[in-house]
DNA sequence: CGAACAGTTGATCAGGATCAACTCGAGTGG
DNA sequence: CCACTCGAGTTGATCCTGATCAACTGTTCG
């Protein structure tokens, strides 16, 4: 499964056949997290960053009364901790389901940006993906509506899902509960549920147990605004 | 003028002198752009970024009904259009005020990357930076009032350009208007004044015309929660 | 002098928060 | 096997933050 890492690079550029055993020589033993356990806590700095292989882990902070703002889902194939090694603080990274991930030690990952430019540009670009990530986001929030946020993040999710491989036919595993959705969203709770029954009434949706199903994609997408990201390397890095 | 970018760049870790020569070599011919115009225009790619090297400029995004999200505000040393070179999309950023920016084309920047990997990653933290700061905006606008919102984004605003050198004592140039600001944290106009009002009148700041007080900082701080950055390179690249 | 834009004020409205109660499984222990 | 708990989801009633609408002031600038 550290294919995943590779699709997820892939994504943003053809790697050559050294580049790829390079990143896959990056990967340290892997590890088992539990659900619910936290890879990476705020503010502490770490020598590693985390590779997920399997399972869905989440980023959030909650501040000291308890409210909580959760930033994004991760699936496996995503690299986190890389601010809490390269920065020295990050945001909570908490597991959402039980998980495999595999480190990449900071001393590899200096050895790659010396002698692979291209991987490094390439991981990089993974940042950069997960800046606009966030302003889309913080458009959502700023100036969405409850109902058009709630079906923006679904079809993240779901795209995301899809092209991880992980989505078969419309429905994907997405095992969060209403609460994890209101304090991705900036919801109460009770407003949360509100807003799925809208959507589910209005046949875009289902969410029941674990699993997210889409029952009218096209629907979604223009509930939410949302624009499938595209994969457009501008000169791709020669 | 150039200075703040190294300056910039330091500030996430020392450089050598050679390196700090080939930074300088980066920067194309400057440029001045006017007022109001757009440095990079959203969705689209281009094969060179930009360093900031006078003046501010703010990045945003426009919905089809004239909504508008503002992401972040920024100074002298700054660098924007990476997405665009990187990615190839990014948001639009247009000049708050006549400025001056010299480019790094996508050439130079890729021997960078193959050259000086310590500089490199000293940008990608500045891309690290960025997320950061916009997590925490968005905490803001998920979880915050618009009073705190406005409290932190006005630490946030003197704390950057105390760190760039530009602020002098407890005032700072902010050139915006209130609709700026309501667009960046998510509210509508009027209450945006109103806001302000509560702030000046509590005593903590005071804004007219172009020009930011801070009449109160630890005040300030308490009401937007704000922390400030610390620059705190954990195991500094060696 | 008159636009045009930024800021200000008041009145009203609405989206979503909050409070509180209740349902519905899935465990868990007696 | 049933009572009990506990977490998640659901529903209704009420409240409040901040949006919207509309008018008005002040300032700059041609």
């Amino acid at each position: 499964m550290p294919d995943a890492f590779i699709a997820h690079l892939e994504f943003y550029g053809s790697l050559t056949e050294e580049e790829r055993s390079f990143a896959l020589d990056l990967l340290g033993p892997r590890r088992s997290i539990e659900q619910g356990a936290d890879l990476i806590v705020e503010g502490e700095a770490a020598s590693e960053c985390q590779v997920l292989l399997e399972g869905q882990v989440f980023r959030h902070k909650t501040l000291a009364d308890g409210r909580r703002q959760i930033f994004s889902f991760h699936v496996p194939g995503d690299v986190v901790g890389l601010e809490a090694m390269l920065l020295g603080r990050d945001c909570t990274v908490s597991a959402l389901t039980a998980c495999q991930v595999a480190p990449i030690a900071r001393a590899r990952f200096d050895q790659m940006a010396a002698q692979h430019p291209r991987l490094a540009m390439l991981t990089w670009r993974l940042s950069l993906a997960e800046i606009a990530l966030l302003r889309e986001r913080l458009t959502g929030l700023g100036r969405r509506s409850a109902y058009g946020r709630m079906a923006h993040l679904l079809c993240e999710v779901f795209a995301r899902q899809t092209r991880a491989g992980l989505a078969r036919q419309n429905r994907c595993h997405f095992p969060v509960t209403q609460a994890h959705l209101a304090d991705a969203l900036g919801l109460s709770g009770v407003h949360t549920n509100r807003v799925l029954q809208e959507l589910r009434q209005k046949g875009l949706i289902e969410l029941r147990g674990r699993e997210l199903v889409i029952l009218n994609w096209p629907g979604l997408q223009a509930a939410g605004e949302f624009e499938e990201p595209h994969r457009d390397a501008p000169d791709p890095l020669q």
